[in-house]
DNA sequence: ATAACATAGTTGACAAAGTCAACTATGTGT
DNA sequence: ACACATAGTTGACTTTGTCAACTATGTTAT
C-alpha cells in the first residue's frame, strides 16, 4: 500500500465518511441528549463502564467533562451512582428504566441511520464492505492492545 | 443488508474508526492550528472554496464561524483576500506561499496516519478495503447529490 | 429609477465540547 | 504514621461551533 492513489482514495473516504456520520448523528438524535451525550450513553453501555475514569478513558477525554455529563445524567433520572462497598473512591454507575429506555431510542435511530446509507447496496458490494469494516476493526483493535501494551 | 450483526459490525467500525482517526489527528496536527483549522485549509484546497460562503456551506457549519477562521488566516498570513471584480459582496480566498508550505505540512502528517494504520496489512487484505472504500465514497456522493436536487 | 428582495460577509452574544490544574476523599505500601 | 497513588469534583479556561442582527452589495419587478 504506496500508491498515491491509494493514499487520496483513503483520505477521501476518511473525510467523506466522518462528516456524513457527523451530520447525521446531529439529525437523528433529536432526543434532548446532544450527540456526545448519546456517545457517551451508547459507549457505557456496550463496555460496560461503570465509572467516571473509565469512560474517560475509554473514550480518551478528560474525566471533569465526563464527570460533568454523569452529573447531568444523575439529574436527569438517566443513571444512578452507588458508592463502590470495596473502593470508596469509586462511584459505580447504573442505568435507571428511563435511562435504557432512552438507550433503546438512540439505537434504534442508530440502525436506521445504518440502514438509510446501505439500502441501495447491491448484495456483492456489501459483502466487500462488511469483509472490509471487519478486517479494519480487527486492525484497530490490535492497534489498541499495541498502545497499551506501549504505555 | 438486515441481519443485526452486520449492524452491530458496521456500528462498531464507525464508533472505533472515527474515534481513532479523531484521536491521531490531535497528535498529528501539531502545527500551530487547531484540528478543525487544518480541516478547513484541506477541504479549501481539495475543493477549490475560495469563499467564506462556500466553505461553510461544504462543511455543513456557520458561516460566521468560518468568517473568524479566515480571518485569523489572514493575520497569520496563509491566505489572502481580494474583492471580486464581477461581484464585490466576495471576498475572493487564495493561498500565500506560507499557506501553500502549511498545506504540505498537513499533507504529509495525513499521509503518514494513513501509513500508520494500514502497514501490517496483507496485499489481498489491502484490495478488498480500497475496494471497499471506492464503493462508499460513490454511494456517499450520491447521497449528496440526492440530498441537492432535493433542496 | 427605485423599491423589494436576496446574498456575502461581519459582529456580538451565546452554547456545546473539552482541557488543565488544584482540590478532597479514599485507598495502598512501608 | 507517612508517602504516594487513584477517583471524582470544581473553577477557570479554550476550542468549536450556532444564532440573530447588521452592513454592503447585487438582482428583480415595476
Amino acid at each position: 500500500m504506496n500508491q498515491d492513489n491509494d493514499i487520496t482514495l483513503i483520505r477521501q473516504f476518511n473525510r467523506q465518511y466522518t462528516q456524513y456520520l457527523g451530520v447525521f448523528d446531529k439529525e437523528i438524535f433529536n432526543t434532548d441528549l446532544t450527540w456526545s451525550e448519546a456517545r457517551i450513553l451508547l459507549e457505557m453501555q456496550l463496555n460496560d463502564l461503570e465509572t467516571v475514569t473509565s469512560i474517560a478513558h475509554f473514550l480518551k477525554v478528560d474525566k471533569a467533562y465526563i464527570s460533568r455529563i454523569i452529573k447531568k445524567f444523575k439529574k436527569q433520572d438517566l443513571i444512578e451512582l452507588v458508592q463502590d462497598k470495596t473502593d470508596g473512591r469509586k462511584q459505580l454507575i447504573t442505568f435507571t428504566p428511563a435511562g435504557l429506555m432512552l438507550l433503546e431510542t438512540i439505537d434504534t435511530a442508530s440502525n436506521a441511520q445504518i440502514n438509510n446509507l446501505f439500502t441501495d447496496m447491491s448484495q456483492a458490494d456489501m459483502s466487500i464492505i462488511l469483509q472490509a469494516m471487519q478486517l479494519m476493526t480487527t486492525a484497530l483493535d490490535t492497534k489498541e492492545e499495541d498502545n497499551h501494551v506501549a504505555n
